[in-house]
DNA sequence: CCCGATCCGCTTTTT
DNA sequence: GCGGATCGGG
């Protein structure tokens, strides 16, 4: 094992030297490339520790580090420290760099992953004590909410005012604050029907142990009870893990919080690293005061500042400094580099969301001219919806582009229901997958079989599988229905049967083929097919490198690679978010408006908390660049269809004027974008205006986070009202030129509103600003 | 059971 | 303005 493999380096010849007064011993050579306050993190080992890593200081570099010298140093074994990290991808690096700096593999380190899959790794061997047998199956959100769905129902509540999302939503924010159906507040409760939150969560959970299944917050929550309650186990587990480290401690929310607390408490080695300022997942549960309030949870807790930035250009960090400098109740840190000055960071307003697909594909094209490479390119976005602009403007001039996020692999519908055929193989009570596949492909077991099903099953109180199947024994079925599922129940028995000796990735193919799936994607004759088809092939070979069916399917809940083609140059667009953790030369941030970013729900709702959350994300956002950042805003943009003005966001007002040069491109003239706006009567002309950058108006806009509510809401008011002067060169019949639907001609006009019947597109309605006679 | 009409809702996302 | 879920009619 990965033991024999560790112990075997400890011999390197270089440690023997250490007995000869006359030599230093040589350093490691995992500390060798580490600042001071790197490697103090690093040589720190004993106690509670605080590393606060900013961006871009060598986070990981220092967490791969004192994981190699903890183990060098022979403090523990890989086996008795407890790394977690909140992604697979950061629990792979970790992997792979902490045995690339002691020179092996580390499978010796069997607690090295994240907190989901430690967790679910723990309690499948504590499973009896949650009410669980050790092969318990791990619902996704689609399943949790179906299983909601179905128990909403049976209570009959009404699920249009009272929706399964929303109670889902609930349960998991009660599970992420460590609590049980028991510790459901009344007050909580009330925000389903009235009250009925606690006891539809205790349902749930009920439900959830009879379909021996998790859901994602169990995973957590039920190892977190084991340890509350039973002393024994939690002895062992504190006698276990000599060292606890902790990556991204500003994400974690309550249950992980009172976990870690427990697992720490009798040694107190814990090291925690993160960074409060890029706390940006308070939406799902984070609590950025655990981070906050470390140093009192762990009375004499060492706190290590990484300030030096390995990066990011002077400017960018300053303009990021700037702007997180606003937010209050922060740890703090200053963060600095070597780096030589570098551009200023460039912010671009232009005149509507084509234009800023246009202007930002103008960039890229003269980048790809200066030689550069695509992948150092990143386009950032508040929300999945911004991508849209740029995905249509890259495949017209045949940039090629990668997105990050949307649907994933194991989410698909193909995948999911060929996972269910496998999951009611392995566990016959898995009524969420039964139920899934019993009618796909259509064999005509329709609403009423099911629910004659559902019935017995639920009379009888047995999982809906095992009542298929003595169902067939009695007459409450039509013959019509007995057929299809005696056969369906049969292959289920036969495939079973055959699980045992056939390797599974085989067993899935010939249950895929015998049961019709393959078939019935092959006979639809819709343009997604093929690829459904070749998704399912793709995922019978995944299976080929799992050892059993049970660790594959475990793989597939925890498991969710993002892996987008590598292979070729792209450039990449993804919400900020996503981008968290990575870096790239040239970054465009898009969309800095008022309403998308700040996003308009953080400004409706949640005060200053969501606002400063959103001042973190534009923190986040800014230190990704290393050498060129890009920020641009346009004066128009159209959202769910509507044409709506908008403001430059107020971080862009924050941005340290010295850091920052702008330029405005606008589509005929900035003249135009003024004229309307002084038609109209500018609505921050009571505001005073620092004038230094141009037009003056990003300042004013900036400031319009001053003269609050009447204010913006007048700001929002639709492009279309607002300079709605219409032109006079425009007349029914005249022929014109649209940048996106080419040439067409004007039917009807409505203010500055135009009908036209595109030759190409069809009938459109444009903006009249949007043409130009033909 | 399939289809079209209609209605809703709409930030971020990992596990 | 789009996608998806749901519902009612054929």
């Amino acid at each position: 094992m990965g033991k024999t493999r560790l112990r075997h380096h400890f011999m390197f010849p270089n440690c023997s030297r250490v007995t000869d007064p006359a030599i230093q011993p040589p350093e490691p050579p995992y500390l060798r490339p580490l600042n001071d306050p790197q490697r103090e993190a690093v040589l720190t080992t004993e106690g509670p520790l605080l590393v606060l890593a900013g961006a871009g200081t060598g986070k990981t570099a220092c967490l791969t580090a004192r994981l190699a010298h903890l183990i060098w140093t022979r403090k523990a074994w890989p086996s008795e420290i407890l790394a977690v990290t909140f992604t697979n991808k950061a629990a792979r690096e970790m992997k792979e760099r902490v045995a690339r700096a002691l020179g092996q593999d580390v499978e010796g380190m069997p607690w090295l992953g994240t907190f989901h899959a430690i967790g679910a790794k723990m309690l499948r061997r504590h499973a009896e004590l949650a009410g669980l047998e050790s092969n318990y199956t791990i619902l996704d959100t689609d399943d949790q909410l179906r299983l909601l769905k179905q128990l909403i129902q049976a209570a009959e509540i009404d699920e249009k005012r009272w929706p399964a999302r929303m109670l889902g939503g609930l349960i998991d924010r009660w599970k992420n604050r460590g609590w049980m159906p028991a510790d459901v507040t009344a007050e909580e409760s009330e925000a389903y029907d009235n009250g009925k939150g606690q006891q539809l969560y205790q349902a749930y959970q009920d439900r959830l142990k009879a379909l021996n299944a998790c859901d994602f917050g169990d995973l957590l929550l039920h190892m977190l009870v084991i340890l509350k309650t039973h002393r024994d186990v939690l002895e062992m587990y504190q006698q276990r893990f000599k060292y606890i480290l902790v990556d991204e401690y500003q994400d974690t929310n309550s249950s992980q919080y009172l976990w870690l607390r427990l697992l720490a408490q009798e040694r107190k080695n814990i090291c925690v690293v993160g960074d409060d300022d890029q706390s940006i997942y308070s939406w799902r549960g984070a609590e950025v005061a655990n981070i906050l309030k470390f140093e009192k949870d762990f009375p004499g807790a060492k706190v290590v500042r990484l300030e030096q930035n390995y990066r990011s250009t002077p400017h960018i960090l300053a303009a990021a400094s700037g702007v997180i400098a606003h937010n209050g109740g922060r740890l703090g840190k200053s963060l600095w580099t070597d780096e030589d000055e570098g551009e200023k960071v460039k912010i671009i307003g232009v005149w509507d969301g084509p234009e800023e697909a246009r202007r930002v594909g103008e960039e890229i094209e003269a980048h790809q001219s200066r030689g550069g490479t695509l992948d150092d390119i990143a386009i950032l976005v508040r929300a999945q919806f911004q991508t849209r602009e740029f995905e249509d403007r890259f495949i017209q001039i045949g940039v090629p582009y990668r997105i990050i996020g949307g649907f994933r692999f194991y989410e698909r519908a193909e995948i999911r229901d060929a996972l269910a055929y496998l999951r009611v193989i392995i566990q016959p009570a898995d009524d969420l997958a039964f139920e899934r596949i019993v009618n796909t492909p259509k064999r005509g077991l329709g609403d009423k079989a099911v629910g004659t099903i559902h019935g017995y099953a639920r009379r009888e109180n047995i999982p809906v599988s095992l009542a298929a199947a003595r169902i067939l024994d009695t007459d409450e079925l039509t013959p019509r229905a007995k057929k299809p599922l005696g056969d369906l129940m049969r292959n289920f028995a036969r495939w079973r049967d055959m699980a045992n000796d056939l390797p599974h990735p085989e067993l899935a193919r010939l249950v895929l083929d015998e049961s019709g799936y393959t078939a019935m994607w092959q006979n639809d004759r819709s343009a997604e097919a093929a690829g459904r088809l070749e998704n399912l092939t793709e995922l019978t070979r995944a299976m080929e490198e799992f050892d059993t069916l049970g660790s594959f399917l475990e793989h597939v809940s925890l498991v969710m690679d993002n892996d987008a083609d590598r292979d070729s140059e792209k450039v990449t667009i993804m919400t900020i978010h996503a981008a968290k953790g990575l870096e790239f030369d040239t970054v465009f941030l898009a969309g800095w408006e008022e309403g998308v970013f700040p996003s308009q729900r953080s400004l409706d709702e949640g005060g200053n908390k969501s606002l400063e959350e959103e001042r973190r994300l534009a923190y986040v956002a800014i230190t990704r660049a290393r050498r060129l950042c890009h920020i641009v805003h346009t004066a128009n943009r159209r959202i769910y269809g509507q044409w709506t003005s908008s403001i430059p966001s107020r971080f862009i007002g924050e941005l340290p004027d010295e850091h920052i040069e702008s330029e405005t491109s606008m589509t005929g003239g900035e003249s135009l974008w003024r004229a309307n706006w002084s038609e109209q009567g500018d609505p921050f002309s009571n505001v005073t205006r620092a004038d230094k950058r141009g037009p003056g108006w990003k300042r004013a806009a900036a400031a319009g986070a001053l003269p609050k509510a009447g204010k913006v809401m007048e700001a929002k008011a639709s492009a279309v009202s607002f300079g709605a002067k219409p032109r006079s060169d425009i007349a029914i019949g005249q022929r014109v030129f649209h940048q996106k639907f080419g040439y067409g001609a004007v039917e009807e006009i409505e203010g500055n509103k135009l009908e036209i019947e595109f030759e190409q597109a069809g009938r459109k309605r444009v903006l009249d600003s949007f043409v130009e006679l033909a």
